[in-house]
DNA sequence: TATTGTTATACTCTATAACTATA
DNA sequence: TATAGTTATAGAGTATAACAATA
């Protein structure tokens, strides 16, 4: 017998309003960003891009180390060669070189910025924060999510 | 020049009260769940397991046929096979067998339970929403992310 | 015929370790 | 010596297609 997703949903709404314990909250949390990680593969899927290359693209704000992709992707530096070469392949980046000319530089390239655009606006379109929450809700959220985002500080993102 | 994860946040911080914008928010909730993907991974390698393989613990609630298991995932059903025989192979996973004797149900082991249940708590004690919320913070964000989870009726999670 | 799980195949992501070019 | 990137290797996740057992 399956626990559908339904079933799991009537659980937490039957929690009185004294139910805020971690561990709740954590669960529902997870629910949520679930939710989220299979939408990204699902926007990702759509511009014919793997997750991880995704999240590369979005990350790359400025021209950044190999290295520093590494430490946003949360991998080793080992793969982050594989990941920009099949972006770079595609036309969506580029390698740079400076001054140290141990460091290569991976920058957008025009049309990886239009594709990163593209799924960056497609990620809002689908957010739960989108598609759920009223103007004045998502303000709340805001704040919300800037005390637990301020807890990234010094960690990759 | 690499964008440090500390100029992207006063990046936001830098914003009025009134960004509330769907993609602003969508940005910010894309950086909480982006950490809490880093912090998943190193609850899942503490017990020895993979992102896929934790995933497919927390959701085998009750037995589930592996196609079900697949849904949750977002995965192909082929792919359950390997991941299951990984967990099997471990103990913490047993296939059973109903009276449709096409369909193998998957059951965790009560090795499998404690192992669930470590899991559960490590990523609740790093949740950001119990390291950074305060007791009435998380009572406002569970209704919020109520309105949010309620959105995945009907989808995989 | 349709469905469940499995297998075969190919590609990507992942870590580790050894290598090179540069500092 | 130390650091940045690459390569080689092995294991795991992923989708597609073909297959066996059961319904």
């Amino acid at each position: 017998m399956i626990i559908s997703s339904i079933e799991v949903l009537d659980y937490y709404r039957a929690m009185t309003n004294d139910d805020f314990d971690a561990q709740t909250i954590a669960g529902l949390l997870w629910r949520v960003t679930e939710q989220a990680r299979l939408s990204f593969d699902m926007v990702a899927e759509e511009s014919d891009l793997t997750p991880a290359q995704t999240r590369a693209l979005l990350s790359l704000e400025g021209p950044s180390p190999m290295r520093g992709l590494a430490g946003n992707l949360g991998c080793d530096a080992s793969n982050v060669t594989g990941i920009a070469d099949r972006l770079e392949a595609r036309g969506l980046i580029r390698r740079e070189t400076g001054s140290d000319r141990r460091i290569k530089l991976l920058a957008l390239t025009p049309q990886g910025r239009m594709v990163r655009d593209l799924v960056r606006s497609r990620l809002s379109e689908s957010s739960p924060a989108t598609t759920s929450l009223s103007d004045d809700e998502r303000r709340t959220l805001k704040e919300l999510l800037l005390k637990m985002a301020a807890m990234t500080e010094g960690r990759p993102a």
